[in-house]
DNA sequence: TTGACATGCAGTAAAAAGACTGCATTATAT
DNA sequence: ATATAATGCAGTCTTTTTACTGCATGTCAA
């Protein structure tokens, strides 16, 4: 997971996604076609995509064709992005709003600072 | 964009993200705990996760509090993800499947090398 | 077989990222 | 008021990343 992350990170490699997603089987020429990079350089693009087994690799002759494989940005979403995103996106949307309109509740009762639980609780609403 | 994945590139942000998904409202302070990170260190990661969007902060009084904004990562799993995970998750499985038991099906078949959709497109399976 | 083509590998240099120390700022508590 | 606590900011150093050049390897086509 960590190297699915990193290859993610450059956004070269994420257009070269872009591309084997539009069309497959790419060589590596064809993929800095439109590009002012060095073939050199794309390479070692390729090398870290494939690592992260974000690309399948496959040789024809002495062309290298090269397709995506979705599954594990497919596992990123699923096993840690969704974590996030479809359970809390609603609480978090009512607490930031909240939040806007009178940032500072405990602070304005007169609230001694209290820690844990009641008062850090994302999903703790304001108006609790 | 960018930002959300380069903050999502580093482990130790990934982490913090983590804390804040389990607790939220945590404090600088209260986030390195468990670590061998100086606090300066820390607080340029909550800097860049906070450029990105992905974490909301509220002051009160000399504490920072921390709270994760799933919103980013969800636009990501929507936008950019989900166009590879959902839609040819299937396909490529089948595909894959294929190359490894025919990985030179044109070239067997003595076929002229050709470039275009006929041969390169991802989503037309071997036994085509 | 030989020349052109697609790519790999090694080495270098520049840029970006990450972590540290030291000092400054603001808030709390006595 | 003053000491302590939470944090920010600036500067330096190290590591990582990225792009380049030059040369090597293997494949195709005449």
């Amino acid at each position: 997971m960590e190297l699915v992350f990193k290859a993610l990170a450059d956004p070269t490699r994420r257009n070269m996604l872009d591309k084997l997603l539009g069309s497959a089987g790419l060589t590596l020429g064809e993929l800095i076609e439109g590009t002012d990079m060095r073939r050199q350089s794309a390479s070692k693009h390729v090398q870290l995509l494939e690592e992260a087994g974000l690309i399948h690799i496959e040789w024809q002759g002495r062309e290298k064709k090269h397709f995506l494989n979705p599954i594990p940005i497919r596992e990123i979403s699923r096993r840690w992005l969704d974590k996030y995103s479809e359970r809390q996106t609603d609480a978090l949307l009512t607490m930031k709003q909240a939040l806007e309109e009178q940032p500072l509740s405990n602070a304005e009762k007169n609230e001694p600072l209290k820690r844990g639980p009641e008062v850090t609780s994302f999903f703790t609403p304001i108006e609790d």
